[in-house]
RNA sequence: GCGAAAGUGGCGGAACUGGCAGACGCGCAGGACUUAGGAUCCUGUGGGGCAACCCGUCCGGGUUCGACUCCCGGCUUUCGCACCA
């Protein structure tokens, strides 16, 4: 079974000697071989006729190596482009690498061994165990985003964000280790400690370059419409961006001096100069008489103007004790805290005086970093104001209330409630006073309607070495100069001390000779931008270079993209239907409206995979439950394991893999090859088995674009077994169009089967098999015949019998006739289907 | 807490638009051919009952001639997001 040495010797009984079994290790060697003789997989990016851009999200190459779940992720995709090709279309399938960043920077530590070794080392060894799979990829057109010859360009596309104002610096928090001395990933944080050292982390607020992504909130959110995604993908990307609708609302910060009887007087030279204002975000303006004070984030600008001369200290005090915090505890800390500013502000609404205060439940990075507090009818006002013992009012009724109902917790619900304790707006249901309110404010000019998203601002500085410097070049005399075009790349020096240290800047910074560089512009000493991109940089755009691969002169050819995008078909992991996919959106529509590009969306249909677990769980190192492509490779056959990760489940829901099962699809592909190799011409195909082939055709035809592989599997299954049933030798004709059929999933099988039935040609330009409907045509159908709803047998009748023939035959049969008693009511007919006596 | 998806035999999973629940595969049991079988083939396999039949798609209601599928309520699991004002 396992090699090709015929298994009966010449001298067993009957002379019947058993030619060469299926060996899986042997065809596909032979097939590799073949493939890459003829550059059978390479695709004629510019003669192609019948475009078809199958692309899927390039893996990173980690010193692991394959993952199974990339596996399953590239054979559902390859599956699907393999079907295209099979369709006549000229079918483009490339493959690359992400391979810098964080991650890989550091594995590089821990090895010791210097990232531009251990990444084209990793890259080989992803690159054989990719190709023993049996993707159809044009391996000449390859990406590597650390490559220079790729990066160059993302460099590129940094520039023309930086030349229409969408890339800018500011100040923002970043997680810091202070016995690493580095800056830490989100996800490198656990519990509030580093990951690798345990030491407490703190936030630093460092300068960093971002893209204005909020410029396009409302495009990338409105165009979701138009697309074919998941849905589940576009739900997502819905509330990543979260629109809501509100109100921005004015308060103005009362001069102490004009506080009677304060003794404030110090503290006029902050705060005396001019009145301050506090702007806050609420989606609920029609709750504002029910605001009693006023939080601004303890980051907020103003905090340190309005805070008065006896509350400096505590103040000040919170504040270092928030940014000793990381940023994942801060936001996953429920209990609340926070202090009196000192300063009051003036409820535009009442009148009132409402005391401003500062915590850290009040997220800078959301809205105006400030809040109207409205403790009846918010959570977390709620439990803040008791806490605080800050005043609670009602201004909302919900039904059977009335102002007077005390509130044990926050009234919250804004379906039917109504304002109460709100002057002129008493009795209006919330949804209609939202609007009102804001339009009394505004006629104030207290407050006007604004529309506020979740999404914030790209932030795209890394404090690292692993990634394309950032192109810019700061100058005395000329401030931000961008690095030229022809400039391009900034090349990442090699340097052996890539590891952070406590500086906070990325260790380029410690390169005077890479640092240090005349000014574009002046010519005057200047210094390198030392921070690096971000890797959602670099897989924001590699969509873009494919088909252009082999260019120098520009990022991506115009009339090649016109030609190849949009990409056809995307298949990626739902962990990237968030952040990748977002900023491959908003890049594009960038590049666009720069002119580039004559499409604002890059991905036409996006359709995510599922995850294969195994024994329920997530597969780890850690938990040992890993399962290394390699040893299926060996002792399965890549056509088999291909098969089989597809007949696992669903393919946009994942699978449990278990080795148990693999022996079926196993036997399947023998069985194929045995019932191909063993077919003869003699008369002619069984009417009975061209049936079962046709309809398969067409179920196969059918699942396979829906990206249904379990089911398609399975039929095929079905059909071998009726060509096989009884220990059949099957004709050729019910076998060959078997043998395309499967053509998708076990290539190499299917490509040596094809040549042992006589072709010359590859089956994968042999086109799909043609389906004949005539053929598939059942000459009779077995109808279910239900008594009061119940089944109680049924009728074999022809597809066209009508309600009476069908009748006819249920009364003739005495097993359901009996159960007949009375005269039937009323009787259900269903064509080719059911027959239901209602009595 | 919010959002999304999902609960079907011993197991992975099928089931069109509301129309025979359990396709296909694994496993298990029996058999054929064999020196042999991890090959191939045949038969059986949701539970109960000798049988006629009865019960069965997370739980409880409902709509319908008919519900895995639709509606209402609940439970559980997985995955996102998480003080979003």
């Amino acid at each position: 079974m396992t090699d090709s040495v015929p298994e009966n010797t010449p001298g067993s009984p009957e002379g019947f000697v058993e030619p060469a079994g299926y060996d899986p290790n042997a065809v596909e060697r032979k097939w590799r071989e073949r493939w890459a003789a003829r550059a059978a997989n390479r695709t004629d990016i510019a003669g192609a006729r019948r475009p078809f851009y199958a692309l899927m999200m390039f893996p990173y190459p980690s010193a692991e190596g394959l993952h199974v779940g990339n596996l399953f992720a590239f054979t559902g995709n390859d599956i699907y482009a393999r079907f295209q090709r099979l369709q006549g279309l000229d079918v483009f399938q490339p493959i690359g690498f992400d391979a810098f960043g964080i991650h890989s920077e550091n594995h590089a530590l821990k090895l010791g061994v210097h990232p531009m070794e251990l990444i084209p080392a990793n890259i080989a060894n992803f690159t054989r165990q990719l190709e023993r799979a049996g993707l159809m990829v044009d391996w000449s057109r390859t990406v590597d985003t650390t490559h220079p010859s790729y990066y160059k360009w993302t460099q590129w596309v940094f520039l023309k964000l930086l030349e229409r104002g969408l890339a800018f610096k500011k100040k923002a928090a970043v997680n810091w280790c202070p016995n690493d001395k580095t800056v830490l990933a989100n996800e490198q944080v656990e519990n509030g400690r580093c990951e690798r050292c345990g030491a407490l982390v703190e936030q630093r607020l460092l300068e960093q370059w971002f893209f204005r992504i909020t410029d396009y909130a409302e495009r990338l959110l409105a165009n979701l419409d138009t697309l074919d995604w998941s849905n589940t993908t576009k739900t997502a990307q819905r509330s990543w961006i979260g629109r809501s609708e509100g109100a921005e609302i004015r308060f103005r910060v009362l001069n102490p001096l004009e506080d009677a009887g304060s003794a404030a007087v110090h503290v006029t030279a902050e705060v005396g100069s001019g009145a301050q204002e506090i702007r806050v975000f609420t989606t609920r303006p029609d709750t504002i008489f029910g605001a009693t004070y006023v939080v601004v984030a303890p980051e907020h600008p103003l905090l340190d103007a309005i805070t008065s001369f006896e509350q400096r200290a505590a103040v000040s005090e919170y504040r270092a004790r928030t940014s000793r915090q990381d940023l994942i505890a801060r936001k996953t800390n429920k209990e609340k805290t926070g202090v009196f500013t000192g300063s009051y502000t003036v409820n535009p609404a009442t009148g009132e005086m409402m005391p401003v205060w500062t915590a850290d439940y009040v997220l800078m990075e959301y809205g105006t970093g400030a809040i109207m507090a409205v403790p009846g009818h918010d959570e977390r006002d709620f439990e803040f104001a008791t806490k605080f013992a800050l005043p609670i009012e009602r201004v909302v009724v919900g039904p059977g209330e009335n102002s007077r109902t005390p509130l044990r917790e926050a009234f919250v619900d804004d379906g039917d409630g109504r304002l109460c304790n709100s002057e002129q707006f008493n009795g209006i249901p919330v949804g209609e006073a939202k609007g009102l309110v804001t339009d009394w404010l505004e006629s104030k000019h207290a407050a006007k309607g604004v529309v506020n998203y979740r999404l914030h601002d790209w932030c795209i500085s890394r404090q690292r070495y692993w990634g394309p410097p950032i192109p810019v070049i700061y100058c005395d005399a000329c401030g931000t100069v961008p690095v030229p075009e022809k400039d391009l790349p900034v090349l990442l020096p090699n340097i052996p001390d890539f590891k952070p240290d406590d500086s906070g800047v990325s260790p380029l910074a410690r390169h005077e000779e890479w640092y240090r560089v005349p000014c574009p512009a002046c010519g005057k000493p200047a210094r390198r931008e030392t921070d690096v991109s971000d890797t959602f940089l670099d897989s924001g755009w590699y969509f873009l270079r494919y088909p252009s691969v082999g260019r120098d002169d520009v990022a991506f050819d115009a009339a090649t993209t016109k030609k190849w995008l949009p990409v056809n078909s995307y298949i990626g992991g739902n962990e990237h239907a968030v952040l990748h996919l977002l900023y491959s959106r908003f890049l594009t529509m960038v590049l666009h409206d720069a002119g580039y590009l004559e499409f604002d969306e890059p991905f036409t249909k996006f359709r995510a995979h599922g995850m294969i677990i195994r024994d329920g769980a997530k597969m780890s190192k850690s938990k040992g439950n890993v399962v290394n492509p390699d040893d299926y490779f060996d002792g399965w056959g890549a056509d088999t394991f291909r098969t089989y990760l597809m007949f696992l489940g669903p393919f946009e829901e994942g699978g449990d893999f278990r080795d148990a099962g693999i022996s079926g699809v196993k036997s399947f592909l023998t069985r194929l090859w045995i019932s191909a190799r063993d077919s003869h011409t003699n008369g002619e195909p069984d009417r009975d088995v061209m049936r079962k082939l046709h309809q398969t055709i067409r179920k196969v035809g059918e699942d396979i674009p829906k990206l249904s592989y379990n089911t398609s599997i399975a039929a095929m299954m079905e059909c071998l077994n009726v060509v096989r049933r009884g220990e059949r030798v099957a004709h050729r004709a019910e076998v060959e169009p078997m043998v395309q059929l499967v053509a998708p999933f076990a290539p190499h099988l299917a490509e040596e089967l094809w040549e042992m039935l006589g072709h010359t040609r590859s089956v994968f330009d042999s086109g799909w098999p043609a389906f004949d409907a005539a053929l598939a045509t059942q000459d009779t159908v077995t109808i279910a015949v239900q008594v009061g709803g119940k089944t109680r047998g049924t009728v074999v009748v022809s597809p066209e019998a009508g309600e009476a023939e069908v009748l006819a035959a249920v009364m003739a049969d005495a097993g359901i006739a009996k159960f007949i008693t009375g005269t039937p009511k009323k009787v259900i007919f269903v064509p080719k289907r059911l027959l239901n006596v209602v009595l």
